[in-house]
RNA sequence: GGCCCCAUAGUCAAGAGGCCUAAGACGCUGCCCUCUCAAGGCGGAAACACGGGUUCGAAUCCCGUUGGGGCUACCA
């Protein structure tokens, strides 16, 4: 087989959402299954529509998931420029080839003249077609409006008959009638490409031979098709990738609330969960017993014959959930480094913890990780190891503070008792407590809830032993002691 | 409107004419474990959009309908 040369072309108008991350993602997937090359190519033609930073946010975003480019912006490559803005020279030349012969025309229709046809057609029920009405202007006409600096745009001469058939890898063959297709622009009246023109150029120019992009492209692709035959060039193979919708099945947008790659990012996630759930969506993984895969299982598992045709709806729930599975089993360490801005952030420690208190922050981090589902859960769950507990919660207050019988007293007890443990670690702390509640008879709920509170505050955390050893003798038996009275003044 | 794509539980999704009394996962739910919450274990409810064909036999093939999505720009 050839070289595989596949390529992720983003629009720089704005973060890269989910849905170009999966495209990105199966496109990634393909060329490491087949080891070939993934080309980043940033589609930036439409000057108006760029928003700044757009490109680094995109190029971040990508690094952040792990997808890595081996050709494109900061890395280079042999087939560079890799921002359309900077190749002209190649639209140029192709257009005019084709003028030459005789493919494509100049067109000198003005916007307004444009517009009005197509009201006028569409009054009559017809489908917006452009005329042709410069589709035949003889040399002489051309050179002479060209001259007097008429604004032009050049068109394809597209043939009125005929199928144009596409080639897709996971839809199979799909035909168009080319009959249906008007003479459609190639270059804007600024000399810059349009879309379809650009791709098709760069594609080939950048010898791809796979074209894996989302559905919204397949109605495009006969237009395509026709501007390679007309420019002699090989069709590479396509693939449309189904979309991802919202879960009102319309399309995704930014009232569906986290959308972008950048979101999940802030809201805690971490980048193997999020490339986990969207490998999930639209193709599975049969022969693997698990939904739990990393990279490498799936890039031996992948093929693009099995990505599934429906569209999918997203569902955050399962994206949390898997998140929620890696929180648990990712390298504690690492997890500890991407939970510490977050713990700043929240006003939780500063710099100078980060760096002495390292070893502390880590302990709680594996304390708290396992129930919870995102580093943000993480950080409100580890509030009460850093800050002295303010209020506590009204249910568990109401239950173990007020309606609780000799809370008080039972506290005190638990408190002195805890005041004799000299090595102060969860087996040593444990047994004590054990031992008190034998002594007692009572069942260790009637001791631990009450504790529990007066030391987090709230009605769930770790294991209370566990919460004990870490938070330290002093600050257990501080906390008590503020229960205690708090309990006494109600 | 025209053209194109798609159609299995709430969601993702297995399924290539008999192996389907239709997998698995998330979510929901019952029980167990338990100091709470998670996690974990064992159960449960829940789907082939509809109508016609083809066939001995259809979730699977064909046609139609309905529904959803996309394209139809001097956007990509």
């Amino acid at each position: 087989m050839e070289k595989i040369r596949v390529r992720f072309a983003p629009s720089p108008t704005g973060y890269l959402h989910i849905g170009g991350a999966r495209t990105a993602l199966f496109n990634w997937l393909f060329a490491k299954k087949h080891n070939g090359q993934l080309i980043l190519r940033i589609e930036d033609t439409d000057t108006e529509r760029l928003k700044e930073d757009s490109v680094s946010q995109i190029l971040s975003s990508l690094r952040w998931l792990g997808i890595d480019w081996d050709e494109g912006p900061e890395k280079g490559g042999d087939f560079g420029p890799y921002f359309q803005s900077q190749r002209q020279e190649y639209y140029t030349k192709a257009a005019q080839r084709l003028i030459q012969e005789n493919k494509a025309y100049h067109c000198f229709c003005s916007a307004e003249e444009l517009e009005e046809e197509r009201q006028k057609q569409r009054k009559e029920g017809m489908p917006f077609r452009y005329q042709g009405k410069c589709r035949n202007l003889s040399p002489e006409e051309v050179q002479d409006r060209l001259k007097q600096g008429i604004p032009s745009v050049i068109r394809m001469k597209v043939p009125n008959s005929g199928q144009v058939v596409v080639e897709d890898l996971i839809r199979g063959t799909v035909s168009f009638n080319a009959k249906q297709f008007d003479d459609f622009i190639i270059a804007k009246s600024d000399g810059t490409p349009a879309y379809n023109f650009a791709c098709v150029v760069d594609d080939h120019a950048m010898q791809i031979s796979h074209v894996i992009r989302a559905e919204e492209h397949l109605s495009n692709t006969p237009k395509q098709c026709l501007i390679y035959q007309a420019l002699g060039y090989e069709i590479p193979l396509f693939a449309h990738l189904s979309m991802i919708l919202a879960p009102d099945r319309s399309k995704l947008s930014k009232r569906h609330g986290a959308t972008a790659v950048g979101e999940f990012q802030e809201m805690g996630c971490l980048p193997e969960a999020l490339v986990n759930y969207l490998t999930l969506l639209g193709w599975s993984p049969v022969e693997l017993e698990s939904e739990l895969i990393s990279p490498a299982q799936t890039i031996s598992a992948f093929s693009l014959e099995k990505v599934s045709k429906n569209a999918a709806v997203y569902d955050v729930q399962k994206l949390i959930w898997l998140n929620g599975q890696y929180m648990t089993t990712c390298d504690l360490d690492r997890l500890t480094l991407q939970a510490i801005p977050f713990f700043i952030r929240a006003g939780l420690i500063n710099n100078i913890d980060a760096e002495d208190n390292r070893d502390y922050i880590r302990d709680v981090v594996n304390t708290v990780r396992e129930r919870v589902r995102t580093i943000g859960e993480l950080t409100e769950g580890s509030r009460y190891y850093f800050q002295d507990v303010v209020s506590y919660d009204e249910k568990g207050r109401e239950k173990y503070f007020v309606k609780q019988e000799g809370v008080a007293a039972l506290l005190t007890k638990g408190r002195n008792c805890l005041n004799t443990v000299e090595q102060f670690d969860v087996e040593n702390v444990e047994s004590a407590y054990r031992q008190l509640m034998s002594e007692l008879e009572i069942k260790g709920g009637i001791i631990i809830h009450p504790t529990r509170l007066a030391l987090t505050g709230q009605t769930v955390s770790p294991g209370i032993f566990d919460v004990m050893a870490l938070l330290g003798k002093k600050k257990c038996l501080e906390r008590l002691d503020k229960a205690i009275e708090y309990i006494r003044k109600i």
